[in-house]
DNA sequence: GCTGGCTCAGTGGCCTAGCCAATAGGACAA
DNA sequence: TTGTCCTATTGGCTAGGCCACTGAGCCAGC
């Protein structure tokens, strides 16, 4: 599946507007420009940054549509209040470290809601897919393996028991982040029985119609992930 | 300030680029075009929209930053895979009867887990903007405004001070579907009041650091927005 | 038969030069 | 003081042109 390392990263190929997107936008940032605050005039600048302005145009359009700046006809081009918002996030990405702390954070806000709204709602179709599931995962483990596929299931059964298309959109959002979570969780010494004891709490809370129990068991359930991410981060 | 009631909308000005990328954007749609399709060559689609290739390309940065296309020099400009997916999604979900509902369940599992972060995590700058959006609101509502600007601001300075990449974004994705019932809810009489007084108390639990108290002020605040839904929902 | 180099047509990238349109702010008249 | 008008400034958009990249087809060499 993975592209593996034979290939060289096929050298990505900047446009020019990026580069002066990107230069605009850190130039904010290095001299602490505010929300209001004007950019030069577009011919000016242009002529600075050794571009036309057609090139420039399209910069600000691109900085426009992310929301850094407003440019505003016969008047300037100022800053917006949504940029220090937007470029402390993409900050926040490029730092790998926090981000199994803020996946499991999500993954609680968002599980916990969807179990108790599972015990809720849930049909007994719902209730067969995630018993299915569960078996599928005690199977695994039982032979030895890791019970990925199997936690992957009764999660999205449990998602599809909330009967909320909203949510079930959500977690399918974060989904791949947390399937790396997974991966390592699942590969700790005695971590797939555990898990299989929380579905386990999980499916008898929504079984019995407790929402409030159902969320507390999936609250133990993510926590108990966290354990190990948290294992990980501090190695 | 606030652009409350008798303003008329500060009628927006059009950029050309926009009209001509919203265009192309629901030709896509029209025709049906999937993922590697082609649009036609900058030269002719230029002119066959009646506008230059300059701002044909400003309008192609704009769908490029958005995600919607992919431009290859030299090659020509394909419709991206993400496009059909956010935009079919978004439109299922706006269509979706039940959403109301929804979006509620949605807000409350996300921001009542922000609301607890926030109270954890908030720096002194989180809780100075936070003040500002309540001073912000609280002078809207006095002037007999309806609050929608502040509300938003709120919301938006507690999410930041979460300090939570993931759960922001998240936010960010349904930010247009809050948007609306934000109008209805804060439209009824007598409800910006109490919608002020509910972020006061969440302001409140937030500044004191205790996450508890904060979720507890969040559920109820997101509750509350929820009745006026559910009338609405009922006529 | 396959490989690698070459050419060429098509396509986007970017530029220059210029006119049009909106805005803000000052001058000025009422 | 108020309202009107003018004007410099600034972005919006166009036209036309040259350059760079891509892919396909052809062809020589192995």
């Amino acid at each position: 599946m993975s592209e593996s390392s034979p290939f060289p990263p096929r050298l990505l190929r900047t446009r020019l507007y990026e580069q002066v997107a990107g230069q605009i936008s850190t130039w904010i940032d290095d001299n602490g420009l505010q929300a209001g605050d004007r950019l030069p005039p577009e011919r000016e600048l242009a002529q600075r940054l050794g571009v036309s302005r057609a090139t420039l145009s399209q910069a600000l359009v691109a900085l426009e549509v992310v929301g850094v700046v407003e440019v505003r006809h016969g008047d300037g081009t100022v800053v917006t209040a949504g940029h220090q918002k937007t470029s402390r996030i993409v900050e926040a990405i490029r730092n790998h470290a926090d981000r199994l702390p803020e996946i499991i954070e999500t993954r609680d806000a968002l599980e916990t809601k969807i179990a108790s709204l599972a015990a809720v709602r849930r049909t007994d179709d719902d209730l067969a897919r995630i018993d299915d599931a569960l078996a599928f995962m005690a199977a695994d483990v039982e032979a030895g393996g890791r019970g990925v596929e199997g936690d992957e299931r009764f999660h999205g059964a449990v998602t599809a028991a909330s009967h909320s298309l909203l949510l079930a959109r959500l977690m399918d959002e974060i989904g791949d982040l947390i399937k790396e979570t997974r991966l390592e969780s699942l590969g700790q010494p005695g971590r797939p029985q555990d898990s299989l004891a929380g579905h386990r709490a999980i499916a008898e809370a929504i079984r019995a119609g407790d929402p409030a129990a159902a969320a507390e068991a999936m609250h133990a359930h993510v926590a108990m992930v966290s354990d190990v991410a948290l294992i990980r981060e501090a190695q």
